[in-house]
DNA sequence: GTACATCTGTAGCGCTCGTTACAGAACCTA
DNA sequence: TAGGTTCTGTAACGAGCGCTACAGATGTAC
């Protein structure tokens, strides 16, 4: 049989964009029904008969997040060089932190710091640690291919660049301009292993 | 005269140190008058008579914790060259980082990002860039000593290791610990401007 | 002692929060 | 058409929020 009863009359994906972008801009508890109930265009009975509650909204929002930002990063993994991706990288998140049609930062990085209660925040660990752990892989790979020299640890080269990214999205938030963005960049890539 | 009326039973230094632990560990928004009162140690309308309302305790508790990383700073600053006062800086702030009797975070950098409201934001970034400012004029007095070459803007570099400083909050709230910042700062010192 | 000033805790204000009971509307099956 | 199922908006629940009116306690000034 087909589905049954008064058919939903919104799209859940679109509502789920909207939720998220809410939760990007506020937080987890900064974000009311109210305000996610208006923004996705519908009523809380409509918000809770299709994603449970507030929390578990949050979680479908964040997982969206992350699967938007893993496609993104999974096709620069594949430049011929770690070092190109790396510069690569550091122009396409400069770039989705200076857009002015969404948060200035990364919701992450925002969201880690500042939600204090532990499911979320673990939740929100795990997202961001499996970009880390991309990083360490390509990483991997460049000093098997004889890219990088064996004195440097992936992780820590990683971990590295993974800071510098954090970094820029604090200080993207906090109203720094592209130029501003892309010279930090140019330094952070001095740290480069090199000969 | 002396004052006049019922004396103040509490030590008003001594709760703006406890509320601004509990700013710095939920954020303004996330800090309600009851868990600021009880740690305080103190009833509601004494917190309205000593400090004004939330927003004004706020403000006092940001004051006292800029005013004490200034004083770290500053001493800092005295250093005999630009090169060992940033690698005591990274030393110091990655302690700081991991004091367990305080949160792993800069409060800066923790509500920065999360603070929605308008005068907050502007208070915070304020207070940020005090810091930036003592960097950049630390580099700008290398650069006059020859320490460091025209080629690079010292307003460039302080806004480079500024970003590191930030990207370590952000990682030692996730839980880092001090070996893994550590490493980022070895690795960030190696952006040095040299020959 | 009396009057005044200021601090103290209790108890409550109006408001918003996340959530849901309810009734009506819109679809399916038969 | 009749009955069952699910979505819809309205309206309200208890709880917690920032804040304060109030009365009592405790100091100084005269």
């Amino acid at each position: 049989m087909a589905t049954m009863g008064r058919p939903r009359e919104f799209d859940t994906e679109k509502a789920l964009d909207k939720a998220l972008d809410v939760f990007w801009r506020h937080g987890y508890e900064g974000a009311s029904i109210s305000e996610l109930t208006q923004a996705m265009g519908i009523s809380p009975p409509s918000l809770y008969a299709a994603f449970g509650n507030k929390e578990k909204l949050f979680h479908s929002a964040l997982d969206r997040y992350a699967e938007v930002r893993k496609q993104v990063w999974t096709e620069l993994m594949n430049e011929p060089t770690a070092r190109k991706m790396m510069e690569r990288l550091f122009d396409r998140v400069i770039e989705f932190y200076v857009d002015e049609s969404n948060p200035n930062c990364c919701m992450l990085v925002k969201l880690s710091t500042a939600e204090s209660d532990k499911v979320l925040a673990e939740h929100l660990c795990a997202k961001r640690a499996e970009a880390e752990t991309m990083l360490v892989e390509r990483f991997s790979k460049a000093r098997a291919d004889g890219e990088l020299p064996d004195d440097v640890a992936p992780v820590d080269l990683a971990g590295y660049f993974m800071t510098v990214l954090d970094g820029l999205s604090v200080r993207a938030s906090a109203g720094a301009k592209r130029d501003e963005l892309h010279k930090v960049a140019t330094l952070a890539m001095r740290g480069w292993p090199g000969k």
